[in-house]
DNA sequence: CTTCCTGCAAAAGTTTTGCATTAAC
DNA sequence: GTTAATGCAAAACTTTTGCAGGAAG
């Protein structure tokens, strides 16, 4: 299964005229394991991975598709794989410690949401909408 | 109406030994008129406030519960009225522009939106949950 | 007259970039 | 051998903070 993830990701990549390097692997499997990282989160998973490199890699990632910024209220950015590499998902995010976690909500809510808000945005004049929907609370170890 | 605003500001701040001066009722004013504002965005829109002073004033603001920052893609932080002094509403984001607006979903869907999530964050152990829904397109604008 | 606010300039902290070196194809 | 990726250090950019002067109560 993560080994679909990493052949897409290669062919993305190679389409850019890109390699797919160790590290880049790295990233996309640290990514693929846990979910929603920062900067300093990946640094502190994985040794050898340099800062700068990760900034880089991060954003041709970003570029080929495979990974998307997730913004949070937090002080470093964020960074998950796209929908596309995994499935369509919200967010619980824990507002003491920062910490998310992917969630998914029944699809009856889903479906009746993408409707609801298709309809909402048309009316205001948007095109192309898609949703993000997150919770925040408190999470078991902070509470 | 932005009258009421103006009053619940002041005793907020008052509450926590602070002034509610000029400057800190224009950012208030600016806010309750045109929505979620990035720091540039504020800037130009009233002359005479100074950089520091608007971040500074954000954040007292934010302490008092008056004010809240608003997550987006964009490289700026943004802020907004808290729902407090407004009401519950969501996001409209342009992706192309990063314009902010804000839309309201029907009641019901609301509410069936707020039940479902408290269920679903109860059972990965989160408490007290919140959620944000936010939707992102291409304003007519950006079309 | 005491306390808080403002503005300027400098600092802090995150993210990006230039350049020489190393690795991939 | 050619083109792209990496690491280091420095730069850029947003946000925060120290301090002296000014305003508010």
């Amino acid at each position: 299964m993560t080994e679909t993830v990493h052949e897409t990701t290669d062919i993305r990549l190679r389409e850019e005229g890109q390699r797919y390097t160790g590290q880049r692997r790295e990233l996309v499997e640290l990514l693929a394991n846990e979910g929603p990282l920062s900067i300093p989160e990946v640094l502190r998973g994985r040794g050898g991975l340099k800062q700068s490199s990760v900034y880089r890699n991060l954003a041709v990632l970003e570029h080929a598709g495979v990974v998307r910024r997730v913004v949070t209220e937090g002080e470093f950015a964020r960074f998950e794989l796209t929908e596309e590499l995994t499935q369509h998902h919200h967010h619980l995010i824990c507002s003491t410690c920062g910490r998310v976690e992917d969630v998914t909500v029944p699809s009856d809510l889903e479906g009746t949401l993408d409707r609801t808000l298709d309809r909402l945005a048309r009316r205001a004049g948007f095109a192309d909408v898609d949703h993000r929907l997150d919770l925040i609370g408190t999470c078991g170890d902070c509470a």
